[in-house]
DNA sequence: GTAAATTTGCAATAATGTTGCAAATATTAC
DNA sequence: GTAATATTTGCAACATTATTGCAAATTTAC
């Protein structure tokens, strides 16, 4: 059966083109998309405002996580199974590649812990680490 | 001697008003800075413009490095001394407390090794803690 | 001090993100 | 399938954020 109804389904969401479209993307995609970059596509002709609000409601529901970048931009990666509305278990590495400039999610390779100082509370842990990606060298 | 001045001069930088103010700005900043900190601070009544250019001038020569965020906003720091032109040793942990919204550079706490596959050239690890900080809890 | 180099502010422009509302589409009940 | 209801989409307008060229002002070097 249809993975992209399946998906969308499972979080009782209703089955649009524009949600399907955008999805697809993702799962087409080996790495993080960027707004831009879903605009830019081809396959998408979906006006601005619309991609803006399936890409709110993808994270809402757990469909996808952004992924902190040093420059201004917001990128987007697919979740993994055990993610739930609210409740992102991210815990994996993001490398971005200075070369090609693509995001990958390194999901074999899990965050490392980090003793926080007294007082500190630790939530949610990022890390990004920039360099040269294995089909750039 | 006048700090402010000292960094200025060791970077060649001419030395001007707005660039000594948002200098002092990061100086007595406990955490990191948003370009609309910087804008918002009653001390500084500059263009936008110069803003950016200033910061954008400060990253370049290692004053300042910019911290990943996962929402849209950029933040800057300072570099601590082993930081040169174009080669940031940023290598401490970042915390954004999500009560007071505030991010503060860990210095004690650095950064873990972290396992690449193969064929990644790792560059620089950012790594950002999201919780609650010592002040909010 | 003066000349040369740099920096600043203004204006215009571009890019990015948000909101309200009517039209279009999807879902539910039958 | 069709009708009623709920949701989503696109448009328009607007708000925010970022960039560029150029003349005026400031800083530096002499």
């Amino acid at each position: 059966m249809d993975q992209l109804l399946d998906i969308l389904k499972k979080n009782q969401l209703s089955v649009t083109d524009g949600r399907k479209k955008i999805l697809k993307l993702f799962l087409k995609s080996p790495g993080a998309l960027a707004h831009a970059d879903i605009e830019k596509s081809t396959d998408i002709v979906f006006d601005r405002v619309t991609v803006y609000r399936t890409l709110q409601t993808f994270v809402e529901k757990g469909i996808i996580h952004n992924i902190p970048t040093a420059d201004n931009s917001i990128l987007y990666a697919l979740c993994k199974d055990n993610c739930e509305a609210g409740h992102h278990h991210d815990n994996h590495v993001h490398f971005i590649c200075d070369v090609c400039d693509k995001t990958i999610c390194l999901d074999n390779v899990s965050i490392p812990e980090v003793k926080l100082p007294k007082g500190f509370r630790q939530k949610q842990t990022d890390v990004v680490i920039s360099g040269i990606c294995n089909e750039c060298k």
